[in-house]
DNA sequence: TTGCCCATGTAATCAGTTACATGATTCG
DNA sequence: CGAATCATGTAACTGATTACATGGGCAA
């Protein structure tokens, strides 16, 4: 995932200052895109622009200062270049499923911690739901066709998280039920190691104090 | 998201070497979890066993000898508290979608590249599919009711990926639509923007040529 | 006149990867 | 007997964040 191309993806989509690029990034993207820090834009801007990729217009409205960027015809060939090559299929860090398969081991009669994170979790996605579906007609963004199909996305995947919550936190309120594979006793196992685990330890602090 | 705490719950889930570990991040999650590489692995798991979240049985097992670590009550203990702690929502890194947005600026006429994206990206996503669908009668995973929830959501993404790929390919393979919504005509912008760009560069050429 | 948004930038630091170095075991 | 897999580790580097430093415009 390259950040420079990014960059430049969204100064052909419109020219902007840094500041512009961190918004689009965070507001626009509606965390679609990724989070990113000014530490981080500006340094990549001034090098993009030795490279000659990009071309800042300065300008002085109403007494402030900034730089507006954009594109070069090298730049343009590049953001057309990195388009058509193939892109890295999107890799997940969903700190709420990690936990989730290892909820067993940990927690495994706390059953309502994890209904409400998935009931923050749930709020969180209402509310993107709630601006992915307001943003085709927010008369602000331009939205092409292709960039529609990329809303759609985003939605689509937004209502399938909540269909999946409801439908987790109507099991989790039901009763446990065992596990749906346990070839080596793995999970019936962990209850033994994290008790053995805390024996050792009190037994340590017994021999110390 | 915290590649400690992440280690952390791998452990917890079953005693492992720090080999076992890049495994249960790579092949078991199929892309659940994201990569994460030897050089990150062992100094952490150095640090976790200096701070006495984790501890290491050293086994001489078939001549070949390696570390295989548990946690102790301590290392549980941490696990806990951090799957009672609240989680990040889930950051998407899509270069795909990202390429969407401003494929209109870039190669507004070439939908046939934008296709074979999509086709590419729906091998993968057949692929993972076909792995989660598979991996709860596996004969081998260790997985609990909470653990099958995380897969029911992993399989529940994957499906609407499918699903959203094909209607896109369907409507790629369709008329080109006007933009869904341009009120300060960015879009049709972006042409006279890009032409303008080699314009000059051309003139330049001349100039110096 | 205070606080928020606009706007740019640097320096220290951190987290993680890549490349390298080593060596045993297992399977075809 | 060679290739793939199991297994551990370090050093150099890269990419990014955090914290800091600066300052104008605008609205309550």
């Amino acid at each position: 995932m390259s950040l420079d191309h990014s960059i430049l993806a969204v100064i052909g989509y419109r020219p902007c200052t840094g500041y512009d690029i961190k918004n689009e990034f965070e507001h626009k993207g509606a965390g679609l895109y990724w989070g990113i820090s000014f530490g981080s834009i500006y340094p990549r801007l001034r090098k993009l622009e030795e490279e000659g990729l990009i071309e800042a217009q300065e300008t002085e409205s109403g007494g402030r200062q900034k730089k507006i960027y954009d594109l070069t015809a090298k730049g343009w060939s590049e953001l057309e270049a990195w388009m058509r090559s193939s892109s890295e299929y999107p890799s997940v860090k969903d700190e709420l499923l990690v936990k989730m398969f290892s909820w067993i081991a940990a927690l495994p009669e706390d059953r309502s911690t994890l209904i409400r994170h998935l009931e923050s979790r749930k709020a969180k996605s209402e509310e993107l739901l709630d601006y992915v579906k307001k943003w085709p007609s927010n008369n602000f963004s331009s939205i092409s066709e292709y960039g529609m199909l990329a809303i759609n996305h985003l939605r689509a995947r937004l209502e399938t998280d909540l269909k999946w919550i409801d439908e987790s936190i109507r099991q989790l309120e039901g009763e446990p039920q065992p596990p749906v594979q346990d070839p080596f006793d793995l999970i019936s196992q962990q209850p033994v190691r994290r008790k053995t685990a805390f024996n050792k330890s009190n037994q340590e602090e017994k021999d110390n104090g």
